[in-house]
DNA sequence: CTTGAAAAAGTCAAGAGTGTTTGAAACAGG
DNA sequence: CCTGTTTCAAACACTCTTGACTTTTTCAAG
């Protein structure tokens, strides 16, 4: 009678599944949300439909939509899916300590590559249409926010000798975030020139000064 | 029979009615761009609908599609309708000599109000929209690679005494481009800040210090 | 005034996409 | 073995969009 599950499908994670006759469902989901992204990528949020993802998950349409009701429910899924896969990749990639001891360049290295990054074209896929689509803004942008706040703590941790003076840290984290962006955006048409190699390595020396100069 | 016209609508562009009965058509033709830009702007490319534009146009649908067969008719003529307008916006606001003889300073503003033009916000839509639209592209790259080339060359104009070492002219040309398009890209979903105003101001010493190591 | 072509408007069918509903198969617990 | 729940599948109804087709209006030329 009551529609209501009795604990699986509860809030919204996707791993919550202890042990029942499935966390099967789980993985379905999960294959689902994936899906979804791949078209994401590759046809772009326009022509994402719940048709194509299903044949790309290899779910009947009906069964799909027995996981998400409907389109929205897959991306908020997959919104809240590619911040935690994002954020998680990130740290890991800053946690490292570098080689050579050079922070500043593995910031920047490990930005561009995030950005290179498909989960990133499919965050940015989304972040387009959310711009004419308030529906899909409000799910998005508290992800973005909590993202870049995340990413700004991370940096602040990775730069402790930073902390004291945070004008020159903001002025290089802006900038260092507009670049490489501004880039990646590029990226998504263009192929990666001897021109780019040379705009990071100017931004890496520029970096270097203004932690320099506030020292 | 024949319904080649004589004259009219003859290859391309949208001022040759060389007055006939109607250059209202050629009225007609831009009012139906210009409409189709708004929609780009205000709903994005996947809900610029053709119902939605010959609406915004104050047309029946039926009538705007005689004068562009297809849909993709109306975004060819809208690309090579931004294409000219911005070209010929940019140059206008980089030819003027500026009050305090700051062209660094010009240029860089220059760009920046570009970027935050709705003509930039329609051209990105579409740009987004061609990366995984093959159809798209063919139509968008043309327009996009000749616009880089002019506002390469207008810099190149702009700045005289850096034709020599194209080394740090070209660093800094990338550097600007992405700095300001990445801002630009934010801009589309947040408000502009004393930050960005920090960036760009920091984005103006270090253009001006690569012109003086150039000298 | 007549005429014919272009502009404008209206109608139509086909297709795609979404969400709901209905029905079957798998499975755990009594 | 039976029952109720969960997963999966199929069919349906509805809307929206597109492009083709048909009709009306405008207007310059003869």
């Amino acid at each position: 009678m009551a529609t209501i599950p009795h604990e699986p499908l509860s809030p919204d994670a996707l791993s919550i599944g202890s042990g029942w006759q499935a966390q099967k469902s789980a993985s379905t989901r999960t294959q689902i949300i994936e899906a979804a992204i791949t078209c994401l990528v590759e046809l772009g949020y326009g022509r994402t439909t719940t048709t194509v993802i299903a044949k790309k998950a290899g779910l009947s349409r009906g069964a799909m939509l027995h996981h998400f009701p409907s389109k929205m429910d897959i991306i908020r899924a997959a919104v809240e899916y590619l911040h935690a896969k994002r954020l998680r990749a990130f740290r890991k990639a800053m946690a490292k300590e570098p080689t050579d001891g050079d922070h500043v360049r593995l910031g920047i290295e490990g930005y561009w590559s995030h950005v290179k990054h498909p989960w990133f074209v499919a965050f940015f896929e989304i972040s387009v249409a959310a711009r004419t689509d308030k529906e899909l803004a409000a799910i998005l942008f508290p992800a973005q926010e909590a993202f870049e706040r995340e990413w700004y703590e991370t940096s602040l941790e990775l730069f402790p000798e930073w902390k004291r003076k945070g004008e020159n840290f903001m002025l290089g984290f802006d900038l260092t975030r507009y670049v490489i962006e501004g880039m990646g955006i590029s990226f998504l048409t263009h192929k990666e020139t001897e021109r780019d190699k040379r705009v990071l390595r100017y931004l890496e020396t520029k970096l270097k000064e203004l932690a320099d100069e506030d020292r």
